[in-house]
RNA sequence: GCCCUGGUGGUGGAAUUGGUAGACACGCAGGACUUAAAAUCCUGUUCGCUGAAAAAGCGAGUGCGGGUUCAAGUCCCGCCCGGGGCACCA
């Protein structure tokens, strides 16, 4: 009876979707347990090895979970709106709803021959419309909402509307525009479009005007997190600031609770590091500094500036402010306007991706002063590229001996530099210490900069010229696309208004269209459909969702994947709560996670689910790298010069397909064939071989490293390919694949069967009971597999198998029983062969349903051990002890050791250290 | 520059709280079975030295340099290198 893995991995895959093996229930006594995977965007790629990675480690542990009792959800989708497949679709020429739903059933076989246990009645396809509906109408709750700074929650428009007509806005500052102030009376007279306006301003989510990420090759603005150094993350094209109008999320509301929640769930450091980076927190002061201009413009008018130490107020040689500043024109000297004007238009024309490549220092002198607040003296304003609209005030006061960009800018322009902290300060490089004692500071003259943070701030406050600040330096989302491939808002505008669209009229379906070339005036491709623009006598909003709409709440759809009334029922959603356990990539880091702990906030705020943190605990697995082959080519010949004599040659090295490679031997004739350009190709062997060389990079199709996980399931199994996937290291690190490592853990599946079933003899179990030593071994090898596989080292786990399997097959146990247990704990790493032998062995029902049994300490009692004896900490021989022996017998028995007598020369030991069930030092 | 990670044999990695460094595999070398191959099995495998060899022994050894400790891959201080994130954020 041979170990014919391809007929039994069907059989079973065939078996369990039949008889519905992997449906979840939302109705069980059972404790539930929710394991999620990121779900992926279907690439028309396809999946390599190290897509699984991930899927797999949440697989075992589900089943694992499953055979320790609990309902387990463990759901499956796809990303399948956005971007990426947007682009797909284009440079394919196929429409998106056709090349993604191919891609998906790519996806989708690939996935089945793995063998995963997705309750896939479950899947969810966010561009689907009966999931996009739902998006949709999120959307209009969050529409439909504000945020409410005293109680931190989202709340509902019309009780905003109700305070308004009561007591205006005197108490509910305006996110949108902090200049905004009116009174009840004043709101009872604004006309519909006014009031309409000032709503948008306090929506979770809204439309405005702002500074955008706009990325001309992609057509479409693009959000924060997917500009990488003022490239975009999707093809690495230019991007630059441009002001449009937009849909946004009013993430910045968030700030606090995202942070703050952060204490609540179980992320690696570096995640939550990320996040708390990208939310930016800093504790400081705005101070209002007195305008004095020739311009008269700037007449009485303030300049405001957010400073993180206030303490060095006196140090302060110059103002900045940004180029976009409002006050800019205002405050212009009519000597420096054209100086002026033409340092805006150079700033103007230099983009984002120059900014950031060459940070050279540039600024002009707006020709106006402010008044130092505590002293008599004038401080020179400056425009500079350097100081950000966006952050803060858009304004800093400049402290050169403190700050080293300050610094630079005042060397650069020859300013005058203040030294407030005497010897700290060297004159060649900013100090941005807080241990000095303040000088030439007055009042706070001896001072600690430390202590002077908050003296500052308290008199400042005291004179009204200053008050406690803190910022973030998130952003709010953008949240609409130029693009096809998106959700349509459910949005229609009439004069100039935007109206949400009824319930009852979601979802508003995306319509068809085959040419998807942008609108006029950067407008999405919907715009070129006049006939679904007019609507109702208005007309549609015509941007679409960005891809992290679907994705920002897909986990809760799992639960309640076909409700026709809700997203999730309520009862649904309180049932499975958050997700235990998720598992995904660290590239979602501040994008994703960020946006769907938002939405979950949102969603509890306005009661529709109970939790506010959507993930429990994350863990991030690593990327699988690829070993790229590569062969010699003499240069401007057909010669290739195998690895190990091509020092000898002038090379080019050639990326050559891993699959023409065993090892590092080249399939030679194979290469022949693979390109035409190599048809006539010879070679400069080593005795006949053709080793090539190799190097560790990214799995890609460009590098011809690419290993598909269905060729190894063809070659070796699925049960192989998983285990293998769990061996090769720790799920969280980045590791490199070497498909010649798979051999090892078949043989090792093998040698499972054969405690089984023999080639010849048939099944070989027994019904003699097991000895105690395989007992134990057994005992052994269950109690590490289930602590290993409880904290997510299915590395070492796997280990175990290998172990307790070489034992078992020493002891020559055959035992049924034993080895019936033996498939339960196996089942959650490869399923298929358990399920088989759990039936040969003719045990009832499914391994899947079974109970993980339970570790009889009995067995794994020690009487005895062995000792290392170390002489001054180093290991100098053993000694089998009693363990229950006392240090006076110990110390007996170990001097009479004859390694010992040699060491001490004679003399007596100053000590001899026993620990108890680890080791003896004897110390010389 | 700042923050986070990681650095262990030829390779992937193990060592959970300071206690036998290198588990388990890959690869390699040798052997058994076979006409042969595949498959399978066995033995060896951190490096260096002393042994003809085996047995055995000695020395060094977890990126580098210090330290704490009876004992350090693990803890502390100072560096170096790789990977990831952020980057005029005042």
């Amino acid at each position: 009876m041979e170990y014919g893995f391809r007929d039994i991995e069907r059989k079973w895959q065939d078996a369990w979707k039949q008889n519905k093996a992997y449906k979840v229930d939302n109705n069980s006594p059972k404790p539930k347990y929710y394991v999620l995977d990121m779900f992926p965007y279907p690439s028309g790629a396809g999946l390599h090895v190290g897509h699984p990675l991930g899927y797999i480690a949440s697989d075992v542990f589900s089943r694992y979970k499953r055979l320790k009792g609990f309902n387990v959800l463990h759901p499956m989708g796809y990303d399948s709106f956005g971007l990426p497949a947007e682009q797909y679709a284009i440079e394919h020429g196929i429409p998106p709803a056709i090349s993604t739903e191919y891609n998906i059933n790519t996806f989708r076989s690939q996935l089945d021959k793995i063998g995963f246990c997705y309750d896939w009645d479950r899947e969810v396809r966010t561009s689907n419309d009966d999931y996009y509906k739902w998006t949709q109408w999120i959307f209009l709750q969050l529409f439909d909402s504000w945020f409410d700074r005293k109680s931190q929650k989202a709340r509902r428009l019309h009780e905003l509307i109700d305070i308004f007509s009561s007591e205006g806005n005197a108490n509910i500052p305006c996110p949108g525009d902090k200049h905004l102030h009116f009174t009840a009376s004043d709101w009872k007279a604004f006309n519909e479009k006014q009031q309409a306006d000032i709503l948008m301003h306090y929506r979770i989510a809204f439309c405005g005007i702002g500074e955008v990420n706009w990325c001309e090759a992609l057509g479409t603005v693009l959000a924060n997190d997917e500009v990488i150094n003022g490239v975009s993350e999707r093809g690495g094209h230019p991007v630059v600031k441009k002001k449009l109008r937009q849909w946004y999320l009013r993430i910045t509301e968030y700030a606090e609770r995202l942070l703050a929640g952060l204490d609540t769930v179980d992320f690696s450091d570096s995640m939550k590091d990320m996040q708390t980076n990208w939310i930016g927190k800093s504790f400081g002061a705005e101070i209002d500094f007195d305008l004095v201009s020739e311009n008269m413009l700037a007449e009485g008018k303030k300049l405001k500036v957010y400073t993180t130490r206030p303490d060095t107020i006196f140090g302060v040689d110059f103002m900045v402010i940004a180029p976009e500043h409002e006050l800019v024109k205002q405050i212009t000297s009519s000597g420096q306007a054209s100086a002026v004007t033409e340092y805006i238009d150079y700033v103007n024309s230099r983009s984002e991706r120059e900014r950031m490549a060459e940070k050279k220092i540039s600024g002009v002198f707006s020709g106006a002063y402010c008044k130092h607040p505590f002293e008599e003296r004038q401080i020179p304003v400056w425009i500079s590229e350097y100081v950000l609209a966006g952050y803060g005030t858009g304004a800093i006061m400049a402290v050169p001996c403190g700050d080293e960009r300050d610094f630079k800018f005042a060397q650069h322009f020859n300013i005058p530099i203040t030294n407030i902290i005497g010897s700290h300060f060297n004159g060649v490089d900013a100090n941005p210490t807080k241990e000095a004692i303040l000088e030439n500071s007055g009042f706070l003259n001896g001072t600690k900069m430390l202590d002077a943070i908050a003296i500052s701030i308290t008199k400042m406050e005291e004179l009204g010229i200053g008050k406690r600040q803190t910022n973030y330096r998130m952003r709010d989302a953008a949240f609409s696309r130029q693009r096809y491939w998106g959700e349509p808002f459910p949005i229609v505008w009439k004069n100039d208004i935007a109206y949400a669209l009824p319930v009852s009229s979601l979802p508003v379906a995306l319509p068809q269209l085959s040419d998807l070339k942008p609108g006029p005036d950067g407008q999405g491709p919907l715009a070129n459909l006049p006939e679904w623009t007019a609507f109702e006598g208005g007309t549609r909003e015509v941007n679409t969702m960005p891809g992290y709409a679907g994705s920002s709440w897909y986990f809760l759809r799992y639960m309640d994947p076909q409700n026709k009334q809700e997203f999730c029922s309520r009862e649904a959603s309180d049932y499975w709560g958050q997700v235990d356990l998720y598992i995904g990539g660290t590239e979602h880091a501040v994008g994703h996670l960020l946006y769907s702990r938002m939405w979950t906030k949102a969603l509890f705020d306005l009661g529709y689910i109970g939790f506010d943190e959507p993930f429990k605990r994350l863990v991030n697995q690593g990327k699988i790298g690829g070993d790229s082959r590569l062969v010699y080519r003499v240069r401007g010949t057909k010669q290739f010069v195998s690895a190990g004599l091509k020092d000898g040659y002038e090379t080019d090295e050639i990326h050559v397909d891993v699959t023409l490679v065993d090892g590092f031997d080249l399939d030679m004739d194979g290469f022949k064939k693979w390109k035409p350009d190599f048809a006539d190709a010879s070679f400069i062997t080593e005795e006949g071989i053709y080793k090539c060389g190799s190097r560790l990079e990214k799995m890609s199709k460009r590098y011809f490293n690419v290993v598909n996980p269905d060729d190894i399931v063809v070659k070796y199994g699925a049960d192989t390919f998983r285990m293998y996937e769990m061996f090769l290291g720790p799920v969280e690190q980045d590791k490199p694949w070497d498909t010649k490592g798979i051999e090892g853990v078949h043989r090792f599946i093998k040698k499972l069967w054969r405690l089984y079933a023999d080639a010849e003899k048939g099944i070989v179990l027994t019904d003699a009971t097991a000895t105690d030593a395989s007992w134990k071994a057994f005992y052994k090898m269950l109690k590490k597999v289930e602590e290993d596989t409880a904290r997510f080292s299915f590395n070492t786990a796997v280990s175990c198998f290998m172990i307790g399997v070489n034992e078992l097959t020493d002891l020559n146990c055959h035992s049924k029983d034993l080895l019936s247990k033996l498939l339960i704990i196996l089942a959650p790493y490869a399923p298929h062969i358990s399920e088989e032998l759990w039936s040969v062995a003719g045990n009832q029902g499914s391994v899947l349903d079974s109970n993980y049994p339970s570790v009889e300490e009995k067995y794994l009692v020690e009487t005895s051990k062995e000792y290392p004896i170390a002489i001054n900490g180093k290991t100098r021989t053993t000694i089998e002890l009693d363990v229950n022996l006392s240090q006076q017998d110990v110390e007996k028995l170990v001097m009479a050791e004859p390694v010992v007598i040699k060491w001490l020369e004679g003399k007596s030991p100053k000590k001899i250290i026993y620990v108890k069930n680890k080791m003896i030092n004897v110390v010389i």
